[in-house]
DNA sequence: CGAGTGACCGCAA
DNA sequence: ATTGCGGCCACTC
């Protein structure tokens, strides 16, 4: 069912925006997610900045903050701050470290089994 | 429609 | 290990 909904939406005839918002619903509660690696999924490599910003606007009930960069680093601009991110981090089970960082960044990062 | 923007990314000092 | 910088490109206004 997963494999259905990503591989629609990396048939890119939805906006990235769209793509962007199936994925993150996706996401395992347990498990976090790079702006990169939502772009390839979405079939925008390159888009990985855009990701942010559609993050920045998302719908709330969505869970941005399993959303980190590329090196496991909390967002910069996240609302109210990192320190606020870090806290529903935990809340979710995942723990950072004092640099702002999701810890066991290798196994929390979320890889689609599938994806072509 | 065109220019500016950004919750990024990877490589070079 | 840090910092800086340029490229990136869909989105917003």
């Amino acid at each position: 069912m997963k494999w259905r909904l990503e591989l629609d939406n990396s048939q890119a005839n939805l906006g990235l925006r769209e793509s962007v918002y199936l994925l993150m619903a996706e996401l395992p509660a347990d498990k976090v997610t790079t702006y990169g690696d939502i772009a390839v999924m979405a079939g925008h490599p390159r888009a990985a900045r855009i990701v942010g910003g559609i993050a920045h606007q998302g719908p709330d009930e969505l869970s941005w903050h399993r959303l980190v960069n590329a090196r496991g680093g909390l967002a910069i601009g996240y609302p109210g701050g990192q320190g606020v991110q870090r806290q529903l981090l935990e809340l979710d089970g995942i723990e950072c470290t004092d640099e702002y960082t999701v810890k066991d960044f290798g196994e929390r990062r979320w890889r689609p089994n599938h994806h072509l």
